[in-house]
DNA sequence: CTGAAAGCGCTAACAT
DNA sequence: ATGTTAGCGCTTTCAG
């Protein structure tokens, strides 16, 4: 037993008018006249039509889906950075009526591996890519020509539409906010230094450094390309201890770092705020949680996801290939972390 | 410029078949000689064919693809539990030749709220929901007669497809786990009480409790419908050593609990496991990373994901729409927060 | 065991 | 401003 939906002639009948209109109508193309429009549109409404997908498809040659490719390590990130990113996406996708089809890829992608499944069915419009994958998939995905925005990172060798998170001046923001609180020796700490986004927030810190005419201390700088894990912040603050003993303020990569920091520090009698300042990147929402609250700098995922989806409509919609870019700007969010220092 | 794919026509005509014949080789239906599917195979590799999604489902009525619906609370758990559930499915899926549409809707969802888009739009063969959704939105979704399996959750009042964890046998092993140690007072906290995994938990503990003639002691359950989060952990440890103070082990609902009742165990100088056992549920991955490292029960998300699938592609292509239940084992991972008793 | 042919529901030229 | 109509690429009877 088929329940069956109605049909663009349904519609075309009942209204009076040929499925041609209905069609031009529904993707609001040629000119038609205000009143068939409404009668048109009533007519719809009245029998809850919904135009077929495949049809549609099949006919025009869109698939109505945008492809989502993030590495599975970063999306089953604990704080859920990217899951926020894709929600934000998936809700604007709604708005342009698109569907999303995530999928995720190993972070070690090798020669003859096969690309993600909607890629080579052609099942999808355009494609994001959210934060780092690796090299030789980006390149194969780019050779596609299929329209492709890539959020949160940028390719070292070759140019692409992106939205990036402006992560110099979060940089700025957190170093400078520590020097404003009167802190000399101030850290930083990180793993995934390679990925672009790290490796711009520590531009940011050395530039603020720098503006400040305070001098950048290479004993100071704790990075590793470990993965960005609680594990790993735990251990960069360790060696930077070893290293360096007057440490009062540490400005940590992301807010996992951070928090792996934090137990370092608690471990050995730190006390945060008062014998040493805490900053993170991202805000991570359960870093309100923490005691003390982390001061951070604050990442906008969800409208990341947003603009980066409404930059692939863009790009789908255009006719010249142009590359585009677009930057989300960051905030500081002040929490407890952070003190001035007596 | 549009490339141009093959199309089923291309494959027909270098194959010397029918484009029938090549349709059905590749969906394995009526009888085909063996020269022939070999033939046809051939082809397609070598012209690198894929049917148009489009196509096939303007012509079968079906769309090859899947819904997936969860809350966004659940979706954007720190401890990424449904989002191993949701990457189980998709790999599944893929192996079943579908699509994941992922949707999160939300836990207030009301009387004249629109149902998920692929609903509206029936883009979707079929429907898989992550957890506790509000009863309404169930409710509505069953009536639609589209094959539904529900993951990790009981709705009350009806019946539907679903794939479960063991809840109550977790519990039952945590506890006599505890038991076996030599605990006697131990407590069970937990939030979201009204969900049916936490309160099966809640059963296996009495049951195992019961089944060691211990008896059941009010005092030492410390539950609540609050939110899973660390900081409702860390609050139901502090209502539960209020009215207790002779405790020796906890069980707690999560391992989201489990974390805010170490904190709070932290902050009150009690050493874990040393002057307290805890045990958790779940297996989050950043477990081991505790200081200790969280005993719990391993629950293989991947598995659920991928069982669930597996029922729903079972019912979709069943005749009769029997109600069909699943259940996936769970077993203790033994790690440091638990110690015998002295 | 294989093929011919009629659609599936829609879009997009082209008419009018 | 609206209608006519020929496909889009596939599945699916029905014949042979």
């Amino acid at each position: 037993m088929q329940i069956l939906y109605p049909t663009i002639k349904d519609v075309a009948a009942k209204a009076n008018v040929s499925t041609a209109t209905v069609s031009h109508v529904i993707n609001n193309k040629g000119r038609i006249s205000p009143e068939t429009i409404k009668k048109v549109l009533k007519t719809i409404k009245q029998l809850k039509y919904h135009p077929s997908r495949s049809a549609r498809g099949l006919a025009s040659h869109k698939t109505g889906n945008i492809g989502f490719i993030v590495t599975s390590d970063h999306f089953l990130k604990t704080e859920a950075f990217y899951t926020r990113i894709f929600l934000g996406v998936e809700f604007e996708a709604h708005r342009h009526d698109y569907y999303v089809l995530l999928t995720t890829t190993k972070s070690d992608f090798k020669k003859g591996d096969s690309l993600p499944r909607f890629v080579l069915e052609q099942s999808i419009d355009g494609i994001i890519v959210a934060g780092k994958i690796p090299k030789l998939l980006l390149e194969t995905l780019c050779e596609q020509k299929i329209p492709l925005v890539i959020l949160d990172y940028i390719p070292k060798y070759f140019e692409c539409s992106s939205v990036l998170i402006d992560n110099v001046r979060g940089g700025i923001l957190a170093t400078n906010h520590l020097i404003e609180y009167g802190h000399k020796n101030i850290a930083f700490i990180s793993g995934e230094i390679s990925h672009s986004s790290i490796s711009d927030r520590l531009r940011g810190y050395k530039q603020a450094l720098n503006d400040s005419n305070i001098e950048i201390d290479e004993k100071l700088i704790e990075t590793s390309d470990d993965y960005l894990s609680m594990q790993n912040g735990y251990k960069a603050t360790e060696r930077l201890f070893k290293k360096n003993k007057n440490v009062t303020a540490i400005f940590a990569g992301n807010d996992t770092i951070a928090i792996g920091a934090m137990q370092y520090l608690k471990d050995n009698n730190f006390n945060i705020p008062n014998d040493i300042s805490l900053v993170g990147f991202d805000d991570a929402e359960t870093n309100s949680l923490l005691t003390p609250p982390l001061t951070t700098i604050q990442v906008p995922k969800i409208d990341l996801g947003i603009e980066g989806l409404q930059l692939l409509v863009n790009i789908i919609n255009s006719e010249n290939k142009m590359i585009k870019k677009s930057i989300v700007p960051v905030e500081l969010k002040l929490r407890e972390s952070t003190k001035p220092r007596l």
